[in-house]
DNA sequence: GGTGTTTTCGAAAACGTTTTCGATGAAAAT
DNA sequence: ATTTTCATCGAAAACGTTTTCGAAAACACC
């Protein structure tokens, strides 16, 4: 069974194919009648067209490609969500490709995407990349290129991030109105930088509200999961240094920690107030439901795409691009979590 | 700034198009002297060849499809891992769509992919998907393709599935195990597949022991939320027919339930005992953490892709293809929702 | 030096499309 | 009848690659 082609329908017509083309690409210099008869059997024929010969003339091929860490992430698949639609809704496919938090992966994916001539690439970096030699070969390649979320400040290109040392300021904030007075962290990894500037929200907010900053009242995660928030909750408890709320990294670490409470029986927000990060689904639907920070990761990914879309645009007119960061509002999740009944 | 090609290193070299080609794809019938000297060049001026021209010559796209309903799903997040892992390992790039449940959006997704020319597609139908006019052209087309999940069993070709009736049955067999008596179920909606067979299943189980089927017991999502859930266990609670096991359609739900009995005070396992399905990351973080089935999500995407390569490579040995299945196993994860302190 | 063999290279066609530019014939204007 | 205009079409080049096939050169052998 043959592909059906220009070629095959000009011939089966008894016309050229140049006639074929236009009259499907509505050239006002082919008559209504032959329009009709090519359009008739085209669609017999199931005819699509070969979009590698189109993007091989066109130099357009229409696909984004989009890496990021991990799909399997709530953050992330909002914001892929987020890219997948506004791309479709101008006519782009989305290529994704995964690093795994892994440097050598992405330089591959990289290449990968070079090499598939897509129009433009959005990505989120790993924890250990920065302003390394692949993405400077983007940059040297001119391809349009967008950071979102984990992103180097190092690199000349558009940029769609949120402000977490704001956010967690925020969420400190809401904790000492609460009437939180000995507020702990339980802060992320050592090097990403979100880590860090959501600690530096957590110093910034107690400083502002002359509460002391006291280091010992931050834990640091080796990993991101339930358990540390587990093995932080008994800690605290242990410790027993009259710790009235805490400010988690991520949700997920969070729930951990109102899972220990909830089984020694500690009244959360009563006894001790706790805010996560992010609003995971899990958020909602424990007990008590937490309180958390919520960052639009659809709307990053809208974002995203549309820089990167602009970009697209600007380069193909022959224009020079400046590079535009945007940064998004986070917003505080109050539920019952921090809610104390008996305010201070 | 000019893309490098074949045509620019052959000029600057001094020598053909076609051995520059050669050299660079490591023919036998060039010299080392050129060949390294196309190399060289080829690295300076950053050559990466054109996939469009290549894939127009060779016809292969190196490239697949993959059109599920949602990516913000953890079911689907898992797939879609796997899948991307398995194709990368082989060598493929993959293409996401996102049908959003739409029939419409879906077919809209097919005649994109097959424009694109990809060399396969794995589906996961949408609910109101069935087999449809873009399927067969799929098939028309011969296009090697893989239903996984929600799949179409009037539609030939390979499946990835697991057997939702077996793993309900599972799940009722262990309410009953751990002294169930009044088993109720929280089933899914109306018309997908799943939905009806995890209720087959549960009718199954009970009969299987003997216990007399009881409609009044069933109950019917409107919606996959943990509203629906809480909506539930209130009824439950209040009409009070001695209800002492609920089999859940998933965890999402499940958790709706078990928030609504720590609420009133319920003890669950021991008054109620609660089993949900798909193994949500929610389910492990909950108190109490909740038993489920773990459909191996992962684990399917990789058989998927597996019997797409399978597919594909068949088809470009001009042999013909049969279509398998692959039912993959389910498991009972037992934790605290379900394992109760005094057995019968 | 002739014959055969091996090594190294290149011309050319093909993949399917888009687009420019000119050709053709018919209708309209002079 | 001649020129001008207009509508409709097609030839051909180009995009960058792969691959077939044959040519040329270099070498070996008698």
């Amino acid at each position: 069974m043959k592909e059906a082609t220009l070629k095959e329908i000009a011939h089966q017509l008894g016309i050229s194919i140049t006639t074929v083309s236009k009259a499907l690409k509505n050239y006002p210099d082919v008559s209504e009648k032959t329009r009709k008869a090519v359009i008739a059997l085209a669609e017999e024929l199931h005819y699509t067209p070969n979009s590698f010969a189109v993007n091989l003339r066109t130099k357009e091929s229409k696909t984004i490609g989009l890496i990021i860490p991990e799909v399997v992430h709530h953050f992330f698949s909002g914001v892929v969500n987020g890219i997948i639609a506004e791309a479709e809704k101008n006519g782009y496919l989305v290529i994704i490709l995964q690093s795994n938090e892994s440097l050598e992966l992405e330089k591959k994916q990289v290449a990968l995407l070079i090499n598939k001539r897509v129009d433009g690439i959005i990505m989120s970096l790993s924890n250990e990349s920065n302003n390394d030699a692949h993405i400077k070969e983007i940059l040297h390649k001119e391809i349009p290129f967008v950071q979102f979320d984990k992103i180097s400040k190092l690199i000349p290109s558009s940029k769609v991030i949120i402000d977490d040392q704001k956010a967690a300021m925020e969420a400190v904030q809401h904790l000492i109105d609460m009437g939180c007075k000995k507020i702990a962290h339980i802060r992320g990894l050592a090097n990403p930088q979100n880590s860090i500037d959501r600690f530096l929200g957590y110093k910034k907010a107690l400083e502002k509200n002359g509460i002391p900053f006291d280091s010992s009242l931050v834990y640091s995660c080796k990993s991101i999961t339930f358990e540390q928030g587990v093995d932080f909750a008994k800690q605290i408890l242990e410790e027993d240094k009259g710790i009235d709320g805490i400010f988690v990294i991520t949700d997920l670490v969070a729930v951990g920690v109102l899972a220990h409470f909830n089984e020694k029986g500690i009244q959360v927000p009563d006894q001790i107030a706790v805010i996560g990060f992010s609003n995971w689904l899990v958020s909602q639907v424990i007990t008590p439901k937490l309180s958390t920070v919520d960052q639009p990761s659809y709307e990053m990914g809208v974002a995203a795409f549309n820089l990167l879309l602009e970009e697209m645009v600007c380069r193909k007119e022959g224009k020079i691009f400046e590079p535009k960061t945007i940064e998004l509002p986070t917003s505080i999740i109050m539920r019952e979590s921090t809610m104390k009944k008996i305010e201070a």
